[in-house]
DNA sequence: TGCATTTCGTTCATAGTTGTACAATTCTGT
DNA sequence: ACAGAATTGTACAACTATGAACGAAATGCA
């Protein structure tokens, strides 16, 4: 029994990855006390700097981006059009869709929570040096491309649809 | 107004760090759903793997290694304990304290758990070299380190009790 | 000893997240 | 054109997380 325990953490990639997971963790925190004052949460700002990136976007493609499910966004983005951050507006090609805009509000909050946001980034990330920065987001851009695949492989042996094939 | 779109995309510590973000959440969300089928949830294993390594410890300690609140344990660790997964027994020195231990059961269960998460962990951690794997840890590493020493001094500047030295 | 302060765990109200079921709309194949 | 399937956003219930207020126990300091 106290070989798992040893197993466990002498094992370079756990012991990194467990790493990573506490930095990811404390940094999200952190995030969340600076944004306090803007009375904004990371949720919001997730959906703010996607909607910076993809102007119009519907509510699913953000959900799907934001990794998240849909009614998430039901329950945030009503709230921040009634803030006057953002606006809905439908489509008239497709009625179901909605379309998603920031505000001249929004974007001036935009701002100010990038600010915020970038400065804590900055401050993290300061601990390696550019190469080091780079290996890192590389590893991480790989690992979201494999989890992306093994999901999309899990679906598809799962769902009835692709069996036709 | 663009200005800032590009200037936080072209920044590489922003773009790195937005990479380390999704992965980590992605990670955790496949996590989630291979512990499924033990009926446990990603925080029951972080207390699981913390009990193997700190027989004995408190709820405090815990929440505090765990870097969630101590109401989260209240919560937790009761149901567990009906579970029998832990056993949390009162200290005699310390009549307020609460000393946690896993049962046998909760270390069968555990060992499954963590050939589960060992084996996800393997699998997205191998996107990299063991020299990167190194560089990663590290980095988080001091990461995290650097973080918590920025809330030790800002508690130390917002409390009173260290305005006496 | 006595009294203020601190610490530990709990309680509770609040807020955030998720999955499922649903209505409206669009797409597909005949 | 039309029936069945898929997609979009919503509604709602269940679950989870968080922080503030609390009581009990311990500690520090006169």
């Amino acid at each position: 029994m106290n070989e798992m325990q040893v197993q466990m953490w002498d094992n370079p990639r756990f012991r990194n990855w467990v790493a990573v997971a506490r930095a990811c963790q404390l940094v999200q925190q952190a995030l969340a006390r600076e944004l306090k004052p803007l009375d904004l949460k990371p949720p919001h700002l997730d959906i703010i700097v996607n909607l910076m990136r993809s102007e119009g976007i519907s509510q699913q493609d953000l959900a799907h981006k934001l990794l998240v499910g849909r009614s998430n966004m039901t329950m945030l983005l009503p709230q921040m059009e009634e803030r006057g951050l953002i606006e809905r507006r439908p489509d008239q090609a497709d009625r179901r869709v909605l379309r998603l805009h920031l505000t001249a509000q929004g974007k001036a909050l935009a701002k100010r929570a990038i600010a915020i946001q970038s400065d804590l980034i900055d401050e993290v990330m300061s601990v390696s040096s550019p190469e080091h920065c780079e290996i890192i987001g590389d590893a991480m851009r790989r690992m979201t491309a494999l989890m992306l695949e093994r999901d999309k492989i899990g679906m598809a042996t799962r769902t009835r649809k692709e069996q036709k094939a």
